[in-house]
DNA sequence: TTGACAAATAGACAAATATCGATATAATAT
DNA sequence: ATATTATATCGATATTTGTCTATTTGTCAA
């Protein structure tokens, strides 16, 4: 797990179709075409962003067969939120809690 | 108080000079030259970074006399992550605290 | 092996952006 | 009034970036 610059973090956001593909993928694997179908652009495109959000450890990949899966690493954007946070809000804090459940969920 | 979206927010933070300068006057107002001092470009290229961060609404700005002075919107850096994580980590939480003190705090 | 499909890479191009020097604007000082 | 100082804006340039088409690479099926 490399470590991600605020800078390359931002840069890996600052495009709207980039944060589109994140969220289309941000609780479910898919394959490129899939991704593809739920973008307006062409499938090369989708594969260069994707490599981008590789690079930025944004996403997760899983190969199989001929196709390959991501999915949004939510991890890593807590992570760099809270890099951001701790560069630029130092006088604020959050904290960061797992696994919170709304107080009317059953299970 | 204008909106901020997660791409502009995002574009605001893709660039290091940009970061650098959110970093000299994250807790403190100081003027155009103040900061240009800080950092290794000329005044109008920090000029432009500073249009750019107000735009974004991402400091806070108070002219006096001649000189124009800019301290980092630490709120709303507080705000565009909390948006950036709704959108990305909606299966993580974090909780916003303000005014934390540290232990050992006197005052 | 041949054909089909999935995804990545290469190359080209246009648009956006970071930077600079020069200049404009505005406030203060002499 | 004139000079000085602080900041913004303008215009030019070089680099980066997003997008496309065409091609390559890898995998599976017939």
């Amino acid at each position: 797990m490399t470590k991600t610059t605020s800078v390359d973090f931002a840069k890996a956001l600052a495009d709207q179709t980039r944060q589109k593909i994140m969220r289309i993928c941000c609780c479910e694997w898919l394959n490129v075409n899939d991704i593809v179908a739920q973008t307006n652009v062409a499938q090369p495109t989708v594969s260069h962003h994707l490599a981008i959000l590789r690079e930025a450890g944004l996403v997760h990949v899983r190969e199989e067969g001929r196709q390959t899966f991501y999915t949004l690493n939510q991890e890593k954007v807590i992570s760099c939120c809270g890099q951001l946070m701790a560069a630029f809000a130092p006088g604020q804090r959050v904290i960061p809690v797992r696994a919170v459940r709304t107080t009317d969920a059953k299970d």
